[in-house]
DNA sequence: CGGGTTTGACCCGCGC
DNA sequence: GCGCGGGTCAAACCCG
């Protein structure tokens, strides 16, 4: 466990709730030797800035519907027997809702640690269907490819048939993830993001493939529920003021981030490779980034943006640009993990409306792209302290119930929402007909 | 003034 | 050794 965890499970106040104690105990045993790549999802209704939007010729994030079928989640999570998410996730596919963060998995890697060993059952994932299929498909999506290094551009096609289809799941080294969100229930228990096991890293996604769910692994998800309950023991009842004040904001900004998958790097030194189909250049991951370089390499005509994380002593780096075949996939690689939770926007910049600065949708042009980034359509997760908030933050945050919380406009639907606006319904085009509208920047070198 | 972006120059690894 | 290309530096600039 390193400082990062350390300080990351200090944080996690929700871990003292004896559900969450239930929920972790439920992974623990692990049915059907799942452990979900992910799990829960909740649909979040996101705000894009306002200004950034308007900067970007009213651009927005398209979190695009995610009406994914009915499916059964009994046999993926424990989680979601716990709260009757009618998404299921399919291993080994990440299926992320809009509305969390990717952050917290990038900033930890033993958040992901646990998950390899239990992960895979093979899961019927029809690999026939190409992304774009996925925009043809009449309803918006939120596309997300999650790959290694090595192949960045290899994604399985997720968008799973209502129940869950048929035979293998092609061990691709990317993961090209639909996500759903039309199931949600407003009325019914909030979906709980069980993150802590139940993302899977891509790289060790492929380890556990391979089906290294030996007793090494076992030992380490051990160590890793043991370590939960030392946090869990540990109190965290008190909530950091940076989480409280980003909380606060978050709910000011209508601001929030989405998780969308993740993937671990085996060490710091791997990439993370993401694909979002988004109109924003540099959707939002949580994190401060700041542009240090552009250049445009050589079989893009798209430029390609550096990014550095501005975190004192982080030393995250990534470059974000627009995929060749789609100019509306984003593809950002992370270099190197967080190992600090995402700042807590300041106020200043919440004053500045993201005009520049922060990783927060700052980038005329390009809004920043992140993991988590999407901004789709308001939601619970709007509620959420952060998009750094530790994924047992939203898992508390959903499990204790929304109802404790503010009354916020939620936005069932995907659509991007404003400070002012009123929950927006699919503002989604799938179809393309107001895709990419180019990229302002010039190109530089 | 602080914090961010822009962008030409530079560095460096890699293939030939 | 050389050239190419990706990644980084850093001064200038922008913005609230």
């Amino acid at each position: 466990m390193n400082d990062y965890d350390g300080n990351f499970m200090d944080d996690l106040s929700p871990l003292s709730s004896p559900r969450i104690r239930e929920a972790l105990a439920m992974l623990d045993q692990n049915e059907n030797g799942l452990n979900p790549i992910s799990k829960a999802f909740s649909q979040t209704n996101v705000s894009p800035d306002p200004q950034s939007e308007q900067r970007s010729g009213g651009l927005r994030n398209r979190m695009v519907g995610f009406d994914i079928p009915s499916l059964e989640i009994e046999s993926i999570s424990p989680f979601a027997n716990s709260f009757r998410n009618p998404i299921l996730v399919p291993s080994p596919i990440l299926v992320i809702s809009p509305g969390f963060s990717l952050s917290p998995f990038l900033q930890s890697p033993n958040m992901l640690s646990n998950s390899s060993s239990q992960i895979i059952p093979p899961c019927p994932i029809p690999n026939d269907a190409p992304p774009e299929t996925v925009e043809s498909s009449g309803d918006a999506h939120a596309t997300m490819i999650i790959s290694n290094n090595n192949l960045p551009h290899g994604p399985i096609d997720v968008d799973l048939p209502p129940q869950g289809g048929s035979d293998d799941i092609p061990m691709e080294k990317s993961v090209y993830i639909t996500s759903h969100e039309s199931n949600v229930d407003p009325t019914g228990p909030p979906l709980v993001p069980s993150f802590d096991s139940d993302v899977v890293a891509e790289a060790d996604f492929m380890n556990t493939i391979s089906l290294e769910s030996g007793s090494k692994d076992n030992d380490k998800d051990r160590e890793y529920n043991q370590e939960e309950d030392k946090v869990k023991d540990h109190n965290v009842v008190i909530e950091p003021p940076s989480r409280k004040r980003k909380f606060q904001v978050n709910i000011e900004e209508n601001m929030v981030s989405n998780i969308i998958g993740v993937t671990r790097p085996k060490n710091k030194t791997q990439s993370v490779i993401i694909q979002v189909e988004n109109e924003e250049n540099h959707p939002d991951d949580g994190f401060r980034w700041r542009k240090y370089g552009q250049k445009v390499v050589t079989g893009n005509p798209n430029p390609r943006s550096y990014y550095r994380c501005t975190y004192t002593g982080c030393k995250v780096t990534k470059h974000v640009e627009r995929s060749v075949d789609n100019v509306k996939l984003v593809v950002a690689t992370y270099d190197g993990i967080h190992e600090h939770v995402p700042p807590p926007e300041r106020i200043s910049q919440s004053s500045r409306k993201n005009k520049s600065g922060s990783s927060m949708s700052q980038d005329p042009s390009m809004q920043t792209l992140g993991l988590g980034m999407l901004h789709s359509s308001v939601s619970t997760s709007q509620l959420l302290p952060s998009p750094l908030a530790p994924q047992m933050d939203m898992m508390q945050y959903y499990m204790d119930g929304l109802s404790k919380l503010p009354s916020l406009p939620v936005n069932r639907s995907h659509g991007v929402m404003n400070r002012n606006d009123e929950p927006k319904i699919d503002l989604v085009i799938p179809d393309g007909t107001e895709g990419f509208q180019g990229d302002k920047e010039a190109t530089i070198s």
